[in-house]
DNA sequence: AATTGTTTCAAACGTTTGTTGTAATTTTTG
DNA sequence: CAAAAATTACAACAAACGTTTGAAACAATT
């Protein structure tokens, strides 16, 4: 099945003349599906969604949704790549910043951690007026698993992730790869679930009888981010490799560590 | 609105006399349903499984469902009602016997984390025969919006994970509630995103030219939980509210200087 | 003013969905 | 073995679904 384009090939702004004007200033009617679908992508997830749901919440007409993209799929990944990329261009930005300062190691590797996941984690779903959505939405998607959804995920994330780990693993000398990745699997479980806001760690305090507000995240990235600091700085747990081996911990072939570089090498 | 039972009901094996046995002893109809359920959850996500599919591929007739459940939410509720009692079942032994073993503070934490995270962690989605599908969907549950799912993951976690964040909150004295709390999402968001077993951070590893493999899991859930206690027993970031106050960070002066940590300074 | 290209609208198409009623069948009970 | 209960099979329903079409409404250009 080759994704079909169809007649939304049309609207994909490929060599499109100028954008299209609206008669007053006030509805923008291609935006308006993408704001609505923002909202009920994360009230509903994205399979709960039907394009008449969609077409009655953005008071477009049903047609429209084919006319501007050319199946809800598009619409995802408009709207995915529309929060995406300014995301991203902030993350490479406090990247950047962490290049040039200089600090202890815990420092640096908090810094670096916070560098990445502050932009997602900025605004949370559930404070009163949801700032951002997008960051509940992209929590929901990143545990799809339809083939669509895992490809924009992927496109999405691949680049900065890359580099986010290459700078990372610079820092991490002490562990063995096979550790090194299992810590950021669980890095990027921590962010996607603090994003995905669900309010059982708040319910659990409830149950517990203390009260928890998770609705300021200004300094409270820097809570996470020094949690996950202190994980990858941990000595290393597995024992069975030496640390500058790069082999995993099975037995095998890897008798004499290949490389004793303290980062990863590329290919 | 109200949940209807409807004849649903009489299935419910409420007092039941005796189970429905079967004619030879090959297929016992209703756990066939759930089977194909667990399957096809996976696959598509809950929302994107129909009953026409899930009939087709349990090979049971249309009205079967509607006979023995009442409703697709109703299978959800028993599947994972099916999976999460023993499994909660083994995480209350391991607890059990946390308790009675003594040892170092980190080994302590290190302990009792694994043993909340292990059952299902265990068997991961991705070996050759998929062991535990149920791991898989129960970590796009605990990312679900819809009330009908939280209904269903507050139910079956919420006693366990109370239970558990009591355990962990005795040997976390230097943390203040708001920051124990943080990390005890950390440590939820590091579980669930595991068990998604997205397949993300070996993507990222293969980008990087290493090779990493998941699929063992038996020793490498002594490496997440040595992260995760390491996180744990770090000192508290948060200098703002003294380790033992209960209140939450939101006091605004910082005037006392949040530098003071040692190894913790802000920017 | 006429023309052109883009956008919106209303209506309809054919499918698929969840659900239900009823008959056929099997299993258990008396 | 016959009656009763439980389960399965089949057909049908209304509602909702994605998609398509053609005409009307619009902005900008000629």
């Amino acid at each position: 099945m080759p994704e079909t384009m169809k007649r939304g090939e049309k609207a994909g702004n490929s060599a499109g003349k100028k954008a299209a004007p609206r008669k007053g200033d006030i509805p923008p009617t291609k935006e308006r599906i993408l704001d609505a679908a923002e909202r009920l992508f994360v009230r509903y997830g994205y399979k709960g969604v039907s394009m008449r749901l969609l077409t009655r919440e953005s008071k477009v007409n049903l047609g429209a949704v084919h006319y501007h993209f050319g199946g809800m799929e598009s619409v995802l990944r408009a709207l995915f790549e529309k929060h995406i990329v300014p995301l991203n261009q902030e993350r490479h930005e406090l990247l950047d910043k962490c290049l040039a300062e200089e600090a202890d190691t815990y420092t640096s590797v908090r810094n670096l951690i916070e560098a990445y996941i502050r932009p997602s984690l900025r605004y949370p779903a559930s404070s009163k007026p949801p700032k951002s959505l997008f960051a509940r939405l992209q929590a929901q998607l990143s545990v799809d698993p339809s083939p669509e959804v895992r490809r924009v995920i992927d496109r999405g994330y691949d680049e900065i992730g890359t580099r986010f780990a290459r700078m990372l693993r610079a820092h991490c000398p002490h562990l063995a790869d096979h550790e090194f990745f299992w810590r950021l699997n669980c890095l990027y479980g921590t962010m996607f679930y603090t994003q995905a806001d669900t309010g059982r760690t708040q319910k659990i305090a409830e149950l517990m009888g203390v009260e928890f507000d998770q609705t300021d995240r200004a300094d409270d990235i820097t809570l996470i981010a020094g949690f996950l600091a202190s994980g990858f700085l941990a000595p290393a747990v597995d024992t069975s490799t030496s640390p500058a081996a790069t082999a995993k911990s099975q037995s095998g072939k890897s008798s004499s560590g290949k490389s004793s570089s303290g980062n990863a090498k590329g290919k």
